[in-house]
DNA sequence: CATATGTCAGTCAAACTGACATCA
DNA sequence: CTGATGTCAGTTGGACTGACATAT
């Protein structure tokens, strides 16, 4: 219970603190997520479907973010050419440049900030792993 | 990095579990952290600042979240005789018999279910521990 | 006096549900 | 036809801000 209670308040202290690196960019961990999805897609494009899949949230959720994304000049939505009823969403060069620096800031003071020796992290990263397993992600 | 997502994710996961779980008995994990906090407490009872402490909330976010609890008559609110400003928050016999039950399905169902070997959950507790700490937890 | 406590009204982003149009 | 996709309207719960009454 420990354990699980510790995943809840690190998960806390390190979305509060993403949000709070991602403001100057008008972004939210949520919408970061979606951002680097699309930067790391082989055309830049992603059905909407898939990036609902790939980070298990809602279609509806995905909309949303979608919508934000447009507004900001991020992200642009064309009908699927492969599939009459799908949305191709696709990062522009505005999107990419926002995710670049974000991702940048992100690095310096989130990930590479934390005080933890490699082998933590790693052991971290394996523990979650299984645990993740263990809900069926990875599916 | 990788750390981080597994974090974020791993929160999503247990989180969703949590509340689907606590969902019969009217429950959120976050108002089920509350009830928590006052059963363990000495005289079932505690000043709703030093709940938003031990909790890292917001002031608003506890006056709401009893608000809820009392409505539900799991807690009840008295002045502080020790400081008028103050509110206590006292758990009610109804709160202490729904805390036991849902403690009983998280713990049968969430905590004792993950099948992680104990060695593993402790290496995760001793890490996140130490990110915590990093972040200023445990002040 | 300044400071601390809790409440209130209102805002916000996220996640959901159910209905729906569209197309495979 | 059924089933899948994405959008929309509306709801919910949580976290916040700023103003405020009250008491230290």
């Amino acid at each position: 219970m420990a354990a699980v209670t510790s995943v809840m308040r690190s998960y806390q202290l390190l979305i509060g603190r993403a949000d709070a690196l991602l403001q100057p960019f008008d972004l939210t961990f949520a919408r970061y997520e979606v951002l680097m999805l699309l930067t790391f897609s082989r055309a830049g494009e992603l059905p909407a479907g898939k990036i609902g899949e790939r980070l298990q949230v809602h279609p509806a959720s995905v909309t949303n973010a979608l919508d934000r994304l447009e507004r900001q000049t991020l992200v642009t939505r064309r009908p699927n050419p492969a599939d009459g009823r799908g949305v191709l969403a696709g990062i522009t060069s505005n999107g990419r440049d926002v995710s670049s620096k974000s991702t940048e800031a992100l690095n310096r003071d989130l990930f590479e900030a934390l005080p933890l020796p490699e082998r933590d992290l790693l052991e971290l990263f394996r523990v979650l792993r299984r645990l993740r397993h263990a809900f069926g992600d990875f599916e």
